[in-house]
RNA sequence: GCCCGAGUGGCGGAAUUGGCAGACGCAGCGGACUUAAAAUCCGCGGCCGAAAGGCGUUGCGGGUUCGAGUCCCGCCUCGGGCACCA
């Protein structure tokens, strides 16, 4: 494997074989087993997001993958007991697109990608506790969805209630709020439609309040683009509840506002069109309201998401010839249907107070109502101007709120509504119940049986998992009814409760419920009598760092951290927060843009693989930047990482000191180098600024390099540490390299599982240091000096140093600023 | 429209609390070795200058400071998120 030229010159680095060479013996000797009994390290869990196994593994994964593996690997060099794990998000669409395309099986086009990419995933050489692997389309696994679900359906977090729903007329299935990305579906980019359908959600809105509150936890921890991502999704605001009699109806209605302060100017009112209550307010008109507001109801409903997006749209609606009375000053009030107003945010009610918001001002102003300012502010006037005035002033016009400020009018009037029970305080939230039936085939199956008497009857833990029927036979085109209605057999059962016939529920799970508690299973994953082992959950969580796409900041976050707290008051799990720490690493492009076989600027990573090895393409991953940044593969090169590997590890095989030599005998500007690089690269990579931390490497390279061929000389002790040192290093990045070097020095396998050496302090302190002398702040003279020099010692020297009285050139001296031992500033008077 | 984040050589990027801007690498140029090339090793790399030396410089304009890539104010550009949420 190592080759000398004829000349007797340089080694060449073979890669191929240095890799064909670990790979078995890796396999042998199983390094990176977790959880052994009777390990006392201290525990670290390291996650990576898992991939989805839609074919080979791309160079997305090799930049994730890489990144994740050097938080591992430094905790194991750090002497923890580290829990690496890995698995397949198996489940879900593409599957069941390549059946339909070439009629393959979901199940073997998905076990079979899985077959490809953990071959890939094993030669990529990350530091991965193979022992605990996982699917989540194995039945072993979705059984404990199915588990879940119902542990949820008993505490009514799992429901169905018919619901206008997000609908892809694409993927022919129902779409969770998260999916739906600028009114177009997730998935395929079609325009989404709405759908009025009976469907499975899990109640996530009880959990807004701690979803957000505990982010506080988070952060400095997670990327605040994160937590301010998932803030604004949650979307609280507070306000309050108003009810308004309405003419000629028993009930009031209530409103969600956030400012009770205007209710003095709210000149009309507004519900949804598309609301329950839009219809019986017109229903109960006259004949020709009706008509009209059905006619308006078609045109908003054959209205496009999409098409809804637009903020300039003119507003619409029609008058319902309706009233309802302000509660505070007894005015009658228009009622008007419009599709401004949203039926599934608040109430789907609201009183309109044009003066001070503008799209209520936008309305008022198409629709000729009255404008009322009842806050002061010294903008002009609303009515005129067409421009309303959102913000804080003085109260006028509104009673016993006449002079108050804002926040005060609101408090007061909450309190006055609360007195005589007219309204409340109140939250609002943005975030929706996640809707979680899909009425595709390759998921877990919702375990509930439907029975014509008992209802919906959940089916027996002890006969979970309710396993996927085969999908021989079975149509699996999307339809807008999940295929499993197909499954003569399957479907139909005698329900658990009263023996009658009944059918099982047809639809399957989104993907995400698999995703939102894999970090769980990873602890005990071949337990077959629980979902996880609890005693491991409070041994291992939280997962110390979470690697993976910023794509997942909202959906699969929130959808973990929601199960995490359902899971933590069933007192399964310990900590209220899963991911103590997040890194979002970026996105690898060609020329500026994503890689796409349709832009034909793919890259393939097999290829590139082939060209430079696994660990030139790992070491230039990390390299080309800080790890949250995108990568462009235009910019990098590959090739000039394989030269530096092979300059370190030509070096492993020229240290002709023996094994075990005493360092401290050796060079001491050789042995500075190293302890100064192992003190900046442990400090970079605690920090995640693993790029700096290759940098320093190809330091300490040089410098050995200096130091063989100009310097101690390759038999000095300071060399062999100083290349041993190097190889511990790179067996974050460079796992191969690492290992061969290892051995060349003399060294039993595996280099991963020696420790960080130990940094002595003594070798950072520098014998002399560089004081730069500044003249009006620019850089005039530097001298060199003792590090513990005084700063009244300094400042003599330096005033008395000939080139700095040269510069000076007689100029009187106003101050003098010493920063001992490194800077002295002198300013002359001006 | 609202809310974030970022602008540093030809390129990717580096720079504790404000203290030598451009670490490390890529591409480029020059040299050594070689019959030659590859590989390897060494050096250069903002401008003027043979050199000594001088001048300039972190998107633009101001400010604070002995001193600003870093802090403050106002712009410009790019990227991202949200988008009728009452």
């Amino acid at each position: 494997m190592t080759e000398v030229t004829p000349e007797g010159g340089a080694e060449r680095y073979d890669v191929a074989a240095v890799q064909e060479k670990w790979l078995p013996i890796w396999d042998e000797l199983a390094p990176f087993k977790s959880g052994q009994p009777g390990d006392t390290r201290p525990k670290k869990y390291v996650l990576d997001m898992f991939p989805y196994p839609s074919g080979d593994l791309h160079m997305g994964h090799a930049e994730a993958y890489a990144i994740g593996d050097i938080p591992a690997r430094y905790w194991m060099l750090k002497g923890y007991d580290v829990l690496h794990p890995i698995g397949w998000d198996a489940f879900g669409l593409p599957a069941e697109n390549a059946a339909i395309k070439r009629g393959a099986d979901p199940a073997a086009w998905t076990y079979e990608n899985i077959a490809t990419q953990k071959a890939s995933m094993r030669r990529y050489a990350c530091s991965f506790d193979w022992d605990r692997v996982l699917n989540t389309c194995d039945p072993e696994y979705y059984h404990w969805n199915q588990w879940i679900f119902l542990q949820m359906f008993e505490r009514g977090l799992a429901y169905r209630k018919p619901s206008n729903v997000n609908w892809c007329p694409n993927c022919q299935t129902v779409l969770a709020n998260e999916q739906v990305v600028g009114g177009l579906c997730e998935r395929c980019d079609t325009a989404v439609t709405k759908k009025k359908l009976t469907q499975w959600y899990f109640r996530i809105t009880d959990y807004a309040d701690r979803l957000l509150d505990d982010m506080e936890q988070l952060e400095g921890q997670w990327p605040d683009k994160v937590l301010t991502m998932q803030r604004n999704w949650i979307g609280r605001s507070t306000g309050a509840e108003v009810n308004f009699v309405v003419e000629g109806r028993d009930e009031p209605i209530t409103v969600y506002t956030t400012r009770p302060d205007t209710l003095f100017g709210a000149t009309f009112f507004v519900v949804a069109a598309d609301s329950d209550l839009a219809a019986e307010l017109a229903a109960d008109a006259s004949p020709q309201v009706q008509e009209a507001f059905d006619a308006y109801l078609e045109e908003v409903k054959t209205t496009a998401d999409i098409d809804r997006l637009a903020t300039d749209r003119p507003k619409t609606g029609v008058f319902l010839n309706r009233f309802a009375i302000n509660p505070v000053n007894d005015e009658r009030l228009p009622i008007y249907a419009a599709e401004y107003v949203l039926s599934d945010y608040g109430t789907g009610a609201i009183m309109a107070v044009p003066a001070h918001d503008q799209r209520d001002l936008d309305f008022a102003r198409a629709f000729d109502l009255p404008v009322r300012v009842v806050v002061a502010t010294d903008l002009d006037d609303p009515a005129t101007s067409g421009v309303a005035t959102p913000g804080d002033g003085l109260l006028i016009n509104s009673g016993s709120l006449d002079g108050l400020n804002k926040a005060d009018a609101i408090a007061k009037i909450i309190a006055e509504l609360a007195g005589n029970g007219r309204g409340k305080a109140a939250k609002n939230y943005r975030l929706r119940d996640w809707l979680i039936s899909r009425q595709r085939y390759w998921g877990t199956p919702i375990p509930i049986i439907h029975c014509p008497d008992c209802g919906m009857v959940p089916v027996p833990v002890d006969q979970l998992p309710v396993k996927l029927p085969s999908s021989q036979g079975l149509d699996l085109s999307p339809k807008g009814t999940s295929p499993l209605g197909g499954a003569t057999d399957w479907l139909n059962v005698s329900c658990p409760s009263c023996g009658k016939d009944a059918q099982r529920d047809t639809d399957t799970m989104d993907t995400f419920v698999d995703s939102s508690w894999y970090f769980l299973r990873f602890l005990s994953p071949r337990r077959d009598d629980v979902a996880f082992d609890v005693e491991q959950a409070k041994h291992w969580l939280p997962v110390d760092q979470y690697v993976g796409g910023v794509t997942h900041a909202i959906l699969h976050l929130l959808y973990a951290r929601f199960f995490n707290k359902v899971l933590f008051d069933l007192g399964l799990v310990p900590v209220v927060e899963p991911f103590a720490r997040l890194l979002n690493q970026g996105m690898v492009q060609m020329d500026g843009s994503a890689m796409s076989k349709s832009r034909g600027n793919l890259v393939r990573l097999s290829d590139e693989l082939e060209k430079h090895g696994v660990d030139a393409i790992r070491l230039t991953m990390i390299f080309a930047g800080p790890p949250e940044d995108d990568v462009d593969w235009a910019d990098v090169s590959p090739s000039g990482s394989a030269k530096f590997l092979a300059r370190a590890w030509r070096l492993s095989g020229e240290v002709t000191s023996a094994v075990g030599v005493d360092f401290a005998a050796g060079d001491l500007t050789l042995r500075r180098v190293t302890h100064r690089v192992l003190n900046d690269v442990d400090v970079a990579i605690s920090t995640s600024r693993f790029n700096v931390a290759v940098a320093r490497t190809m330091e300490l390279v040089n410098a050995i390099r200096k130091a063989v061929d100009s310097g101690c000389g390759a038999a000095d002790p300071a060399v062999r540490e100083a290349v041993e040192a190097t190889a511990i290093m790179l067996s974050m990045f460079a796992p191969y390299t690492a290992e061969d070097m290892w051995e060349r020095l003399g060294h039993q396998p595996c280099v991963a599982l020696t420790s960080f050496p130990t940094v002595d302090p003594a070798l950072l302190i520098q014998d002399s240091v560089i004081c730069v002398v500044q003249i009006s702040g620019k850089v005039r003279e530097r001298l060199e000096v003792s590090p513990s020099i005084t700063a009244d010692e300094l400042k003599e020297l330096v005033l008395s140093n000939e080139a700095v009285q040269k510069a000076l050139d007689g100029a009187q001296i106003k101050t003098v600023i010493v920063r001992e031992p490194k800077l002295v500033n002198i300013v002359p008077s001006a």
